[in-house]
DNA sequence: CTGAAAGCGCTTACAG
DNA sequence: CTGAAAGCGCTTACAG
C-alpha cells in the first residue's frame, strides 16, 4: 500500500513536505506542491486516516445516531446530512439505537464514540440528564435534529406552529369536532414531538370557540398501525370527528385505511391531515403539514461542519425551519 | 482521555498485557485478565481504533455503499447489514454514490476505501470491469447484494423465477395479455434485474401459448413517478392490457394511481403485480413477489463478517434468497 | 504468564 | 521553504 515515505521518496523531498503539500499547509514553494500533488495522483496515495488521527485526535469521520434504523424521517435527515458531509470531506459512521440497551450505552459511550468521530449528530432522541452530561462530557461538537436540548444545539420545526397549522386548516374548512391522534402513553422520556403539537391544536381550537373533547384525543406512535389502531379506538367512542390530525403522515395512512375499512369515506365523512409530507403522502392525495427533513439534516451538518472547522465551541443555537401546509384531496369542507 | 497507559499504571502491570487481557488474547492469568477488565470498566476505557489500527491495518469498520442515498430498498439492505455487523462489534461507514461522478471515483479509490474499512458491501450496483478490478486490488472482502459479479460474493435473489413468479401468478388468474413495466433505456451498464425479471415473464408467457407483444413492454426505473409514466405509455399504445407485471412495488403503486386517475379500477379492470413487498405495499393491497431485503443484508454482512474473522480470501460464493408470492387484492381473476 | 521495545504511518513543533 | 526527529496510542514479536 502506497504510503507518505513512497511519495517522498519518489518527489525527493521528506514526508513533511508532503504531508504540508497534501493538506494545502502554508510554507512550501508552488513548485513542490505541484510535483508532490502530481504524484501523489499518480500513486493514487492517499493518507491513512488512522494514521493522521493519532497526532491529530482528528478521525475525519462524524457518527450519525437515530434512535432506529429506518423510517422514512431519519432516512431523509441522514441524506441531507451525509450530503453536506461528504461534500466536506467527512465520512459518516451511522449508529442506531434498535438493540436498545447494548446500543444505547455504546453510543453514549463517551470514549468509544469520541476517538471514532470527531462529531455527533443526533437525530430525534428523547434524552435523559445523564446522556446530555455525557454528550458534554465527549468534548465534541454535537447537533441535534429534533427536539431542543438544553445546551445542545439543534435544527427543529415549531412543533406547536405545526399542530396549530393543521388544525387551522380543519377549521377554516368548517370542521369543529376534529380529533387529535398521537402521543405515546410508554413514552416516560418526555419525547416533546407530539405534546406540542397537540398544544398547537388545542391552541386553535379554543381561540374558535371550541371547548376540546378529550375523547377526541387518542394515543398514536408514528407508525402506520399505529394510526389504525387510532381509528379503532376512535370509533369504538361515543363521538365521532368529522376531522382528524395526525400526528405523522404515517399515522394518518393508517387512519385513512382504517376507516375506508370500515365504509367511512375520506374525506367525505372524514377529513385527515398528517405532518411530514412522505415520499408516498401525494399518493394518498394526503393532506400534511410539509417540513422539508433532508434541509433539516443539510443544515444541521453544516452547522456541524461549521464548528468542526472553527474549533470554538459556539454557544448552543437553535435553527427553526419552516412547515408549510400542503391541502390535497384527504380533507374538505365540513359536510352541513 | 483515558488511555492504555492510564489502565496499565492503575492495574499495575505493562500495557502490553492490558492490550492483551481486553483483547480476550491467551496467555494472561485469569486473575490478571479481571482485574485489568475491572479498571478499563472503571475508568470507561476503550482503545482507540486509530491507534489499534495503525499496527494492524484493521479499522474495525465497514463501508456500506449504496447507488442512491436513499430508497426502500437500500435502507433495508442496510437495516440488515447494520444489524449483524453492529453485534460483531463492527462500525458501518455509509457511502453513496447520488453525486455521481466525485463519489463513484472516491469510493472506487482503492486507497481510500482500503485505509477506511476492513471489507465492503456494496448494493445493488453495476460495476464495469475497471470498478471490479479496482474492487480486487483493494485485497478487502468485498459483498455485494443484488447482482451477480464475476469474482465477487453476493446475495441476491432469481430475477428470472421472481418475473416467472409474478407472470404466473396473473397467467393463473386467466390473464393473457399481460403487460411488463420496468427497464431503463439509458442504463447502460446493463444493470441485469429488469433484463431478468423481464426474462421470467416472457417464458412463462410463451409456455402458455402466448406469444409475448413488444407493445405491451414499457420501460420505467424503479420509482413511483416512472410507474405513472409507464401507465401513459400503455395507454397511448394501441393494446390494453388486462394486468401488468410491474419490475418493483414502487413501479406498480404509480400505475395503479394513473389508472385509478384514468377511471381505470383496479383489478376490476386491470390487475397489478409489484416486486418488493415494500414496507407500504399492503396498504395499497398491491399483490407482490416478495423478497426479504433485511434478510438479504444480515446475510451479505454475516458472509462478510466469516471472511473478515477467518481471513482467508474464500472462492466468491452466491447465496440465492428465495421469493415468495403475496396476492392481495390488485390483482383479479380476468373479467370474461 | 509478563514486560521492554520496536514499529505502524502519519503530523508538528523545532531548527535551519 | 524544507527536513530531522519526536510523538500520537496502540499491537506484537521477542525475551525471559
Amino acid at each position: 500500500m502506497t504510503g507518505i515515505v513512497d511519495v517522498a521518496a519518489r518527489a525527493g523531498v521528506s514526508v513533511a513536505t508532503v504531508s504540508r503539500a497534501l493538506r494545502g499547509l502554508p510554507g512550501v514553494s508552488a513548485t513542490t506542491r505541484q510535483l508532490v500533488q502530481d504524484i501523489a495522483a499518480e500513486l493514487g496515495y492517499v493518507a491513512s486516516p488512522s494514521a493522521a488521527g493519532l497526532p491529530t485526535g482528528r478521525t475525519g469521520a462524524v457518527a450519525v445516531v437515530s434512535p432506529v434504523a429506518r423510517g422514512w424521517y431519519f432516512t431523509a435527515v441522514l441524506e441531507g446530512a451525509q450530503e453536506v458531509l461528504a461534500q466536506h470531506g467527512y465520512d459518516v459512521l451511522r449508529y442506531d439505537l434498535s438493540e436498545v440497551e447494548t446500543n444505547r450505552r455504546k453510543v453514549f459511550d463517551t470514549q468509544l464514540l469520541r476517538k471514532r468521530a470527531d462529531g455527533l449528530l443526533i437525530m430525534s432522541l428523547p434524552l435523559d440528564t445523564d446522556e446530555v452530561a455525557a454528550l458534554h462530557a465527549m468534548h465534541r461538537p454535537v447537533m441535534v435534529v429534533g427536539p431542543i436540548v438544553p445546551g445542545i444545539s439543534s435544527v427543529r420545526v415549531d412543533d406547536v406552529e405545526v399542530g396549530r397549522q393543521a388544525t387551522r386548516h380543519l377549521v377554516e374548512l368548517g370542521h369543529r369536532v376534529i380529533a387529535f391522534a398521537g402521543g405515546d402513553p410508554d413514552d416516560h422520556l418526555g419525547f416533546p414531538v407530539s405534546p406540542e403539537r397537540r398544544l398547537g391544536y388545542l391552541e386553535v381550537l379554543r381561540s374558535a370557540g371550541v371547548e376540546p373533547d378529550p375523547r377526541l384525543s387518542v394515543p398514536a406512535k408514528f407508525t402506520v398501525e399505529a394510526g389504525i389502531a387510532a381509528y379503532a379506538e376512535l370509533a369504538a367512542r361515543d363521538v365521532m370527528p368529522t376531522a382528524v390530525f395526525a400526528v405523522s403522515d404515517e399515522v394518518a395512512m393508517g387512519i385513512i385505511y382504517a376507516a375506508r375499512q370500515d365504509g367511512v369515506r375520506v374525506p367525505e365523512d372524514l377529513s385527515v391531515i398528517g405532518v411530514d409530507d412522505h415520499d408516498l403522502s401525494w399518493l394518498f392525495g394526503l393532506s400534511t403539514v410539509a417540513q422539508d427533513v433532508r434541509e433539516e439534516g443539510r443544515l444541521a451538518a453544516a452547522a456541524l461542519v461549521d464548528r468542526l472547522r472553527s474549533g470554538v465551541d459556539t454557544e448552543p443555537s437553535v435553527i427553526t425551519v419552516a412547515t408549510k401546509l400542503i391541502a390535497r384531496t384527504s380533507t374538505a369542507a365540513v359536510r352541513t
